[in-house]
DNA sequence: CGAACATTTGAGATGGTTCAAGGGTTGTGG
DNA sequence: CCACAACCCTTGAACCATCTCAAATGTTCG
């Protein structure tokens, strides 16, 4: 029995599907494109589930609410990511757009009446919930877990796997309000860390991009035994 | 847009569903039943998955890992619940006996085998996919967002749901140690919690089980909007 | 009975929050 | 093009919810 690895990957590649993504092309001619400006919700907490969406461009972030407005964020949607797929009659948590961002949206009227016709689309959207569901469990580890920098450090680990670079600049879409609401942190602690972590040289921070200094160094702070 | 309910319900009612049993039936004669001893390991982290399970009697802990022995348990099953039916192909986490347990097992190659054919069982276990994921993201809520207390109060209330009460005094299968390492916080901590819930007469504390007296007060305590 | 282990309680330490203030950046209207 | 407002980000200082360490009590079982 080893320990938790942190390999978050997206695509749903279970041993017994079919190749992954021609389940999505059967459903291509059904979708359409739509953009939407950052800020906007794509959909709300408990709103019926009508579409499913695939980022096309931008970031997206899945969040849940507490009536006094605590907020969660349970992911980042990047382009790739598939959002809505693994949902039941209702969505559970509201859908924003973090940037600008484009969608290319399937009625889910459609989805379920070809997984309920095509052998290897339903066992497709089966393979995209499981992965969906690892990751959700990589998050309960973090978020119950971890320490705070153990968190940050990790995140940053992952997005720069996650994001396509410019160099060696890593674009950061999200708001350090939104950061701080992934990992279960505040904003202020946030900053510290990632100014901490700017005065140890690990890493290089600039307006809304970071650039990784000392990947060792970063990837032994998101995994440490105990600091 | 209404804020995040705290309604997990376990059995796969999607709309698009047919009956829920039905596909389990249909595995019910591939399915053997076995007796795992308490604090025994039905899987480990990272087993090839070969099997899935229904469970009959007892409680099963779902347990994620960090190299230095920090423990998150994400789920605890009880009867009825299903286990390994949403993983890829291999766990992403170990099971392990809380209690002496009784499950159904059914190979996962046959299950696959039945999903590639039967139109409804495929249909089936995305609708088990999908409920898991939904209580997996209000368990992130939870450890992001929740104080102490409106942690311990909320699972207080879970268990009453989930667990078949003896008259008034609900037993709680799991050491104050599992419960911890499920609410993110320790042990000390959550049996100081329990003490002062006694206090209050909100609950009375026996061994190894408890009896909620004010069920509004722990209700308001679970989703308090700050203190 | 005694050993091993789980639970409870206390006292002190601390990681992360809260509150507060200052600096930067962006957009807008004059 | 400047001035101003709004907003984000950063930093500091004090606080506190929860953790850590420690010890007492209770429970289980050979």
């Amino acid at each position: 029995m080893h320990a938790a690895t942190q390999v978050l990957e997206r695509s749903p590649r279970t041993p017994a599907q079919p190749a992954p993504r021609d389940p999505l092309d059967l459903l291509e001619q059904f979708g359409t494109t739509i953009t939407v400006e950052r800020d906007r919700q794509i959909h709300g907490q408990g709103d019926e589930a009508e579409s499913c969406y695939r980022v096309l461009r931008g970031c997206v972030r899945v969040v849940s609410l507490l009536e006094d407005g605590r907020r969660q964020i349970g992911e980042f949607l990047l382009p790739g990511d598939l959002l809505g797929f693994d949902s039941a009659g209702t969505h559970d948590f509201a859908a924003e757009a973090v940037t600008e961002v484009v969608l290319r949206r399937y009625p889910r009227r459609m989805v379920e009446a070809l997984a309920e016709r095509q052998l290897g689309l339903s066992g497709w959207l089966r393979g995209v919930a499981a992965v969906s569901l690892r990751i959700a469990h990589a998050r309960l580890l973090m978020l119950g877990r971890k320490t705070a920098s153990e968190r940050l450090a990790g995140f940053l680990m992952e997005m720069s796997k996650r994001l396509v670079r410019k160099g060696e600049w890593i674009e950061l879409p999200m708001s350090r309000t939104d950061m701080a609401d992934h990992l279960g942190l505040t904003i202020e602690t946030v900053c510290r860390l990632l100014a901490h972590l700017r005065r140890e040289g690990t890493v290089d921070v600039g307006r809304g991009s970071i650039r990784i200094m000392d990947r060792v160094a970063l990837q032994q702070m998101a995994s440490e035994a105990r600091h």
